[in-house]
DNA sequence: CGTTTCACTATGCGATCGTATTGTCAAATT
DNA sequence: AATTTGACAATACGATCGCATAGTGAAACG
């Protein structure tokens, strides 16, 4: 491979990221059948012919940025505190309240994963089903896992653990979800740093000591 | 006015309902963009140009079907328990119950309200400025209200009502929401019976006794 | 009974959708 | 230097979008 060869790859390269950004926040902010290839194009500076050219169709698109989107955040699990390496009572509380912060500082610097996600997940469909069994699964599997070994270490009730992991995502998620909502009926940000720590410890506050 | 007078007042109320329940249901799967006059035409087995003469443009459909759907449901508060009248702790975290209870079944019985409450939520717009004005500034006040008389029974901790309304909300209504990738990757229906029996529990047994 | 009203239909407008085809021109290869 | 490759553009296709206009026919009215 000569350095001639590289400056197109990765020319390529470039143009084909510029599309998969534009993709990710389109597809995010105004759903799968909302967005266009047009708006996309635009968002990117680019043209409508382009973006076909270097994915075929809306739904490969769609595919290989919400893989590109996937790629770029790995796992929210590797970022968590380790709960297992902790012992006493206070300091798993610290933990849970680390592991809290991780997820609601992870739901505001990545909206884009939160309104995907969301939108997808609200409505059954071949895209559900593909993105269940390419990333959803395995994220889901460790969320389980993570929430069963809090309840060992006794920080959390006794159930079923998805449950518990939906409990508490949409505790945390929510707010950030509507937060347009809660800006124009309230004039209250809720990616504020103020209103995040606020969730956090009303969250903590309520739960058993 | 004779009789005859009311036949065909009452056919063009039938079909105003007919659209306008088409319309409620095609919003809220599908978002306001995606949603097309001619899918919720026909939705309710009827012409495109039909709805259009009953409801003059998207838009107005819009609004005339989210004000037929908050009619229909008047308001959640109005269904809660009486909070003010119960005296003893234990007595109060029954009533507590049967809050949660009372929100997470309309969010359960109500999937059109919470689809295009959550839609709209999200994105920040003139529609959302609309629903925040003509419904959602009055709900959420209540809601609000009802927080704070909460925390002043000692059921809830301090903080701002306004938060602590967003996470019980999203707490309860976020596992709903998420149902059909629920139900994708694990097989559980999370608007069964047992699972919202399980989602009150779980967060009843995470609060503080 | 003749006339007016009005719920409803047929048709078409321009714009935009996703997609396909063809052309262009510089970079890479031989 | 001649030729092939490939990133990108121009253009057009049929379908569908929201919306407008001109009817049609039965119910309501005088």
């Amino acid at each position: 491979m000569t350095n001639s060869t590289n400056r197109r790859a990765q020319r390529r390269e470039e143009t084909r990221e510029k599309i998969l950004t534009a993709a990710v926040r389109v597809f995010a902010e105004l759903g799968f059948e909302a967005a266009s290839m047009g708006s996309i194009a635009n968002r990117a500076g680019l043209k409508k012919a382009l973006v076909q050219y270097h994915f075929e169709t809306k739904l490969n698109l769609w595919q290989e940025a919400v893989n590109s989107l996937w790629e770029e955040l790995h796992s929210l699990e590797n970022r968590l505190p380790r709960l297992a390496e902790v012992s006493t009572r206070d300091e798993e509380r610290e933990i849970l309240r680390q592991v809290f912060r991780a997820i609601i500082d992870f739901a505001r610097s990545h909206p884009d994963w939160v309104g995907i996600m969301f939108r997808e997940a609200s409505t059954p469909g071949p895209r559900l089903d593909w993105l269940v069994e390419n990333h959803l699964k395995k994220d889901i599997e460790e969320g389980s896992a993570f929430i069963a070994l809090a309840q060992s270490h006794g920080l959390l009730p006794q159930g079923s653990p998805l449950h518990i992991l939906n409990i508490i995502s949409g505790a945390l998620t929510y707010p950030l979800l509507v937060s347009p909502l809660t800006k124009r009926a309230a004039g209250i940000s809720m990616a504020s740093e103020e209103s995040l720590d606020a969730t956090v410890d009303i969250l903590l506050n309520m739960l058993k000591p």
